[in-house]
DNA sequence: TGTACATCAGTGAACGCGCGTTCACTGATGTAC
DNA sequence: TGTACATCAGTGAACGCGCGTTCACTGATGTAC
């Protein structure tokens, strides 16, 4: 049965919303063309209406989390500070796309690889920004030390079966970028 | 046909050594059974003689190349700068296992994970004895912080389609890592 | 040491299942008059 | 504005394929005498 216009896009979001938070959560590879439609309410024939394939599916919904996750504070000790929190840390599925999917992202397409390359540039600039009392050239290097220190503890905290050790790291790379950071004035 | 008892360590020693670089470039979903058994020279019949599934197959894998790759030079700074090289991002199928596969063995069985973090836990304190002029309790925090970084690096480096920012990712990260040491005596 | 037999590592066909993808059909939407 | 028709989003069965896994069989190895 046909639907409105207004429905389509509608549609459309709930796809890439319900994608964007399974991929998180499970991997391109663990998540189905059927489970994705079903948690946005429909059923999986009407999926290739919307998407070539399911590559494509990846690629835009990497193109629609990225889109809507940038902005809002860049200084980068209080950025950290959110970043590597357990609240961040628990929240696979709704969390950082790069911290949980950067690896798997390298083995996809060059289209999806290309998306989430894209973001990570906006990322380190954007970062950038945000780091008191140097230049132009180090508060570049601090924003990318800063970032692959960030993406790289979230990693492992998720990984650790001990939950004292997943916190130690947290806490113990917050202190690291922390302690980087040129005091302001 | 029947093989010798020593034909058949060797085997073994063939399909860990081939499913270690294959999950390693590939990712545990990407690669088959049949794949690894071929890698490994041998058909993929033979394998439930060996693992009893292909869970079982990751988590041995997983200590195979942690056990065969501690040791060596453990000075935090000496060890970034191997870790953050070209070759380094290069080499997937022979690099560290942990920026390869992290994110996906935290999906995987209970059994997987616990190896690759008990390989993290040794891999913590055996950087935390290279950090140069500091008590014990800082040198821990920079050697979580280190690792931190070369791991996520590593990942984004990967992850780069532009050559220029990839080197740039491991130049500045090293750069940030050697900086934040306190220097000998 | 030699011989006869039991063991079992390896082979390759086969099984069952779930995946991505296709398709004929349905019926509400959008449009032309 | 109303009506008749064309469009097309969504449905669910079906297809083909490749995967993990099983199994009957083979023949070299290991062992008992």
């Amino acid at each position: 049965m046909r639907v409105s216009r207004e429905q389509v896009e509608f549609n459309r979001q709930q796809i890439l919303e319900a994608a964007s938070r399974l991929f998180r959560e499970h991997g391109y590879d663990a998540v189905t063309v059927a489970e994705v439609m079903s948690a946005a309410g429909l059923t999986h024939g009407g999926f290739y209406g919307y998407f070539k394939s399911k590559d494509e599916l990846i690629a835009q919904t990497l193109a629609h989390v990225f889109a809507q996750g940038e902005g809002g504070d860049t200084d980068l000790v209080r950025y950290a500070s959110r970043y590597l929190s357990a609240q961040h840390r628990d929240n696979v599925a709704g969390g950082c796309p790069t911290a949980a999917l950067a690896a798997e992202t390298a083995r996809q397409t060059p289209e999806a690889r290309a998306v989430m390359a894209a973001g990570l540039e906006r990322q380190i600039e954007r970062l950038s920004g945000g780091v008191n009392g140097a230049g132009a050239a180090a508060a570049r290097q601090a924003a990318i030390g800063g970032w692959a220190a960030m993406v790289g503890a979230v990693v492992l905290a998720r990984l650790c079966d001990d939950p004292a050790l997943s916190d130690e790291i947290l806490a113990s790379t917050r202190a690291w970028i922390g302690e980087r950071e040129v005091p302001k004035e």
